[in-house]
DNA sequence: TCTCGTACCGAAAATTTTTTCGGTATACCC
DNA sequence: GGGTATACCGAAAAAATTTTCGGTACGAGA
């Protein structure tokens, strides 16, 4: 059974807020989930680049966190659902404001790391 | 000299976000930050759990993305100072939401994965 | 002189995260 | 049977991050 490496950090709000989200996909995860919830295999086709090993890790610790809930239907092919919980919903004003910060500087970073410099 | 791993990320405007922001000290960084600039050892001195090494490394991408900018006194010994940049403070917004967050959600977690489980 | 402090950086080790690959099991369709 | 698909997980490899350790250089003070 796989074990996060590093607890969530209860010292400091701001890095108990970051330990929750900040690793690679967590944050689109929570994103993707915000309409309905979602099959692992529909998260993957939502977001491709992300390896559905590591959707699956990272959604088991959204899950063992609390801010995503994870829904079993005994079905044959097998069948779950993960949707979000009213504390994973809590942060979607948080993704929200990340998601505005990075539309309105796109284009900055765009011409700063972009093909053309 | 260092170059970053993996660059900032163009394609999603959450990702770009994240990107800034994501490794373990940066977002304190900027909160230390925010009232006025700090010398290296100041900033260590605020957050002793972090090594004055890995400090380093991540005011200098702070610095390489805008968000911080980097003043070197020419005295000795030497003195240098780093502060917020404009695009750094316009996300103070968001770092206020995360420990707003953080600090609303602090005793759950702390019964969660506290000392008293 | 010796020690402390400042700021910085290289190199290697250690740690953590992510990827890759393979496997479990079931049912459907051709 | 052989192909698709579903969900899940272990193990090892790869990659990225962070730590540790050492070093540069200079001045202040005992």
């Amino acid at each position: 059974m796989y074990e996060r490496k590093i607890p969530v950090d209860l010292d400091c709000p701001l890095r108990l807020t970051m330990s929750l989200i900040d690793s690679k996909w967590k944050s689109c995860i929570l994103d993707e989930l915000r309409h309905r919830p979602l099959r692992p295999s529909e998260l993957h086709r939502q977001l491709p680049e992300a390896t559905p090993r590591v959707l699956d890790l990272q959604l088991r610790e959204l899950v063992e966190d609390g801010l995503v809930a994870k829904t079993i239907y005994a079905e044959l092919p097998p069948r779950s659902e993960y949707s979000l919980t009213e504390l994973g919903a809590s942060l979607l004003p948080l993704i929200d404001a990340m998601i505005a910060w990075g539309q309105s500087h796109a284009d900055l970073f765009e011409r700063k790391y972009g093909p053309r410099g």
